[in-house]
DNA sequence: CACAAACTACACCGCGCAGTGTAGTTTCAG
DNA sequence: CTGAAACTACACTGCGCGGTGTAGTTTGTG
């Protein structure tokens, strides 16, 4: 038996070493200033193996997409809590939004998607959909608590986004576009408490 | 005397027309996917009188980057008046500042550039810079505002961010990565109230 | 109207890329 | 140990790109 992350057949080693360097390049380069001889040399494979695993560059990349978009929603899901403290859950819920945005496959997806959607209108398509599943944690809480009596947010979805676009202008949008470094705990905390304060003495 | 917008001399024509056609396929595809042979198909000019007024793609970018730049900065600023009230300033602030979001001149420079930016981290630095300076204007005012004790913020910078991010999280970010289209009047009004109204509800 | 400045069409160069075909070598399960 | 499956090196195609050089035409000013 051996562990799934150091696969014993060589052509699964090749497929994730191909991978591996697809992803780098990619995110240091994006989609078209990335070549298949320069993934093939990095990966320390032929580029004959390269397309025997992927037909085409485009393949590649969405596959790259995939596996990134997986890596990043391990995150469990914290449900609305009627015997604690708003602020409370509410910190945590962004604590956890916060390490997913700090980290840093998630960053790469993110950084790489984006890139990719600016000018492929279906790209973005599909971009929309998967990041609305992802905005729900949030909302569905918020929604909950409104419909406890003990927020009153007319409107959740609407409501979780203004949280959540205090924590991104600062956590995310940064890093993502102007390479900005991510946020040190401390900053992180202070976001956090920051933004939740506010949200609870307006919707409170 | 002819108009400005319409020059006289064919040289002048020929270059607007490639500058308009470069902003164009620029935005349309990216740096790397725009070809200098569309550029001059586009702007109805042979390739070598693209390359007569601009010595290489790398410079034609340049020069689109800071005349759409030079575009977006037409706004005037708005200070911090003790007579009136926050909620007031604040909205008229907001207003400006979501007229520039949707307007279309910014939103392809922010598109392109970041595009570009994404991947040059030289590139991001000077965006870093331009833009800091763009913000001020909303920073100043809170700045004034805390100094005239009718606002506790601690941080002017941190807050002024706080509220932008609150507005640009729906008026700029999905119009800018996921093509979204722009906010009509009834929802900026409605977004700029609300965060005015939590902003105060936690600062006044 | 002459003439310089600007534009055009077009051929051309070198390059790097996506992708393929082939002939030979390595891996590893049965 | 055998043999199929996978990997490798490498040569090659076709294409589009950035950029240049040239010979001839158009434009508009003095």
């Amino acid at each position: 038996m051996q562990r799934p992350s150091e696969p014993q057949r060589l052509t699964d080693r090749k497929r994730a070493a191909i991978i591996e360097a697809a992803i780098d390049e990619f995110r240091a380069a994006g989609y078209e200033a990335t070549s298949m001889d320069r993934i093939a040399a990095r990966a320390g494979t032929s580029k004959r193996t390269v397309y025997n695993h992927f037909p085409s560059k485009e393949t590649l990349f969405a596959e790259i997409l995939r596996q990134l978009w997986e890596a990043s929603i391990a995150g469990e899901e914290l449900s609305y809590r009627a015997d604690r403290p708003l602020r409370d859950q509410l910190l945590e819920l962004l604590a956890q939004k916060l390490r997913l945005l700090n980290d840093e496959a998630f960053a790469s997806l993110a950084r790489v998607a984006i890139a990719a959607g600016i000018h492929s209108t279906e790209r973005a398509r599909d971009m929309v959909a998967r990041m609305g599943e992802r905005e729900e944690g949030l909302t569905v809480w918020v929604r909950a608590a409104a419909a406890d009596g003990r927020l009153k947010a007319k409107d959740p979805v609407f409501a979780s986004h203004q949280l959540q676009g205090m924590v991104k202008g600062f956590a995310f949008w940064p890093q993502i576009t102007l390479g900005q470094p991510p946020l040190s705990a401390k900053e992180q905390k202070r976001v956090a408490e920051s933004a939740v304060d506010m949200f609870l003495a307006y919707y409170a």
